[in-house]
DNA sequence: TATAGAATTGTAATGATTACAAATTTATAA
DNA sequence: TTATAAATTTGTAATCATTACAATTCTATA
């Protein structure tokens, strides 16, 4: 918690305690967890939250790029990791895996037109669980 | 439009008319529109078109790989290239542009635990139009 | 012309996200 | 300490793209 305190403070974050439980529960689970998912995880820790303070939250750790958003179809996920990568939707069982692929840069016709703020390689189609399932 | 009763046919679609204007939209018109826009563009030639026809038509198309989904954050995207390509999503115009970028492969690793059936490769930033209005 | 099936339509429901104002907590100054 | 301002958190309502679903219209065939 020690550790987390700074890092918000590092990044300019008032390390209030909601915002340290928020982030201390994405740095524990690497699960790229929905909005819900978190607020229902940490419901009975903090008895008083919102939902609002969770989305509120998660804007401040992705203006300050602490966290970073995954637009899925169905919803928002969120991943502490920041670093480039991809991943892999099951859309069988919802899971979405980390792949370690970074997504290429642009050509460079493109790069002369776009400047690029952010990427998203985003795989879908079954897990191996899954399959086994048939 | 000849033709794309024949391609629709060929695809074991029914070629009704209504199809075949919203395919003929598609073709015409690469701009990856939204439902909303396929809907006010064939609105007056097609006075009784639903919106409801409008994604149950998109969706036929999809399942019989006529044309493909791209799911922005805020609404979904039609595409009737359906060859692996890339996009850059301009979050000052909201444009959508094609990148000649073929998503990478699974690497090893991953392609024995993932059957992929889709790839989204999106870059998100600012285009060249809006660089230059500051 | 009658009937079945397919296509189209209109309306209501869904659900994640956002807007926003009220309430609470925290920091700052008198 | 006490008062005041600012920041944070909360609860509720609004938004809006998408889906569900039943009713209607159209089409093909006997
Ligand atoms: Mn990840
Ligand atoms: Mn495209
Ligand atoms: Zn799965
Ligand atoms: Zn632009």
């Amino acid at each position: 918690m020690e550790n987390i305190q700074n890092l918000l403070s590092h990044h300019q974050i008032k390390p209030s305690y909601t915002r340290m439980v928020i982030f201390r529960y994405l740095r524990d689970n690497h699960t790229h967890p929905t909005v819900d998912e978190i607020y229902q995880a940490l419901a009975e820790e903090l008895p008083t939250l919102s939902k609002t303070t969770v989305y509120n939250t998660l804007k401040l750790f992705i203006d300050h790029h602490l966290v970073r958003e995954i637009n899925l179809k169905e919803q928002k996920r969120y991943d502490v990791v920041t670093t480039p990568h991809a991943h892999f939707k099951c859309d069988r069982c919802d899971e979405l895996y980390d792949v370690e692929i970074a997504p290429p840069s642009l050509d460079e016709k493109s790069s002369e037109l776009f400047v690029v703020r952010d990427v998203q390689l985003l795989y879908h189609g079954v897990c191996r669980k899954c399959q086994k399932t048939t």
